[in-house]
This record gives structure tokens, C-alpha cells and sequence, in this order.
DNA sequence: CATGGGATTGACT
DNA sequence: GTCAATCCCATGC
């Protein structure tokens, strides 16, 4: 299955968080299908990006298609796919996948057994794929963090759109997406 | 330089 | 249902 390209990235924001549903996202000898995500756009006070151009957001208007990471709470890795063209500052959170490949080493980074708990929050599936800070700025259509097109097994997946998760700005906007019935989403 | 607020999770009442 | 853990970084003095 081929990687996405910077150009599927470059779109609207909310076409790339619904597009990514079915994807697979690999690093290392870890994988998992993406069954939930949630857009962020500089237009609206939730996103990071809101605030413009700064250090921590200089990824999110850099070139689509590249990964960015930033921790959470003090504790947890939060994965996102950069999305619009460089200049907007738009992503993609990855909040929960169904485990695929590597499904013992998630476990073990992890401490869990249930593969439904592995990776069924966006700081549960950083933890699980090995994802750290250091993959700020990755370039996901090249590097060892990769996003892959959705196996035909995915193509015919009915998808939900609802409000975002743990938000406190901008709740209205109906910007989280998942796979629906899937029991590997977030809460 | 000091402060305060999270795109969360897991443990506990 | 409530709450603490813990750190990056934007903001303000």
C-alpha cells in the first residue's frame, strides 16, 4: 500500500482528518489503522495555531504532510499530519487506531493486554507507536513515520463526523471523525 | 524571569 | 463522578 503524498496533505483540513480514516500509520515494527481523528485550523481558537506563528507552531504552518508532535498535560505525546498548504497553519490530531502490526510491543510499552485499550486515545497510541517529541516536524511522506493509503478492506467505511474531544473554545464544530462501530476509538 | 494553562490518562471516592 | 501528575511554551512583568 503506497504512502500518501504531500499533495492528499494540502488540502482543506477537514478533508484530510476524514480522508486519513482507514489509514495506516507505521513506525518501526509497529502499526495501526486510523479509526479517529479531529481537525484544527488557525481560523478557530482551539487550535494551537490560533495564536500565529511561533516556535511551537511553526510545524503546523510549515509543509503539509509533516508530522506534529507536542506533549500534552506534561505527560503525553499528542500526534498530528500537518494539513493546507505551508502558510496555513492547519493538522490533524490521530486520536485512536486499530493496533495492527507489532501488537506485542505495543503491549509491553504499553503495560496492557485488552488491544482494544493499546491505542484508544491520542496519548495512548503515541505511547504504544514509540512516538516521542523527536518526531516534530517528520516529514510522513518520506521518513521512518509513515501514513499509508487505506487497505481495500477501509474503502467501503462508513464514517461519523461530532464535536471535538477535551476542548474548551470552539466546541460547536463538528470536526472529530471516526469509523463507525469501530471498538477502538477513544471514549 | 515567573506564572498559568492545557487537543490526557489512570486511579480513586 | 473528582483529581493529581508534570512539562512545554506563550504571555506578561
Amino acid at each position: 500500500m503506497r504512502r500518501l503524498a504531500q499533495q492528499f496533505y494540502a488540502q482543506p483540513v477537514v478533508e484530510v482528518a476524514r480522508g486519513l480514516i482507514g489509514c495506516v500509520v507505521e513506525y518501526g515494527q509497529v502499526s495501526g489503522v486510523i479509526v479517529e481523528t479531529e481537525a484544527y485550523h488557525d481560523s478557530e481558537p482551539a487550535c494551537h495555531a490560533f495564536v500565529g506563528l511561533t516556535a511551537r507552531t511553526a510545524t503546523l504552518f510549515g509543509p503539509p504532510g509533516r508530522a506534529y508532535v507536542y506533549r500534552s498535560y506534561g505527560i503525553h505525546a499528542l500526534l498530528n499530519a500537518v494539513a493546507e498548504p505551508e502558510g496555513v497553519g492547519a493538522g490533524v490530531l490521530i486520536r485512536a487506531l486499530e493496533p495492527v502490526d507489532g501488537i506485542d510491543i505495543m503491549r509491553a510499552r504499553r503495560g496492557l493486554e485488552l488491544v482494544e485499550e493499546l491505542c484508544s486515545g491520542p496519548g495512548k497510541l503515541t505511547q504504544a507507536l514509540g512516538v516521542e517529541l523527536t518526531c516534530n516536524g517528520a516529514d510522513l511522506t518520506s521518513g521512518p513515520l509513515s501514513i499509508r493509503a487505506r487497505p481495500r478492506a477501509w474503502q467501503q467505511a462508513s464514517i461519523l463526523a461530532g464535536p471535538r474531544i477535551g476542548i474548551t473554545k470552539a466546541v460547536e464544530l463538528p470536526w472529530r471523525f471516526w469509523a463507525a462501530g469501530s471498538r477502538f476509538v477513544s471514549r
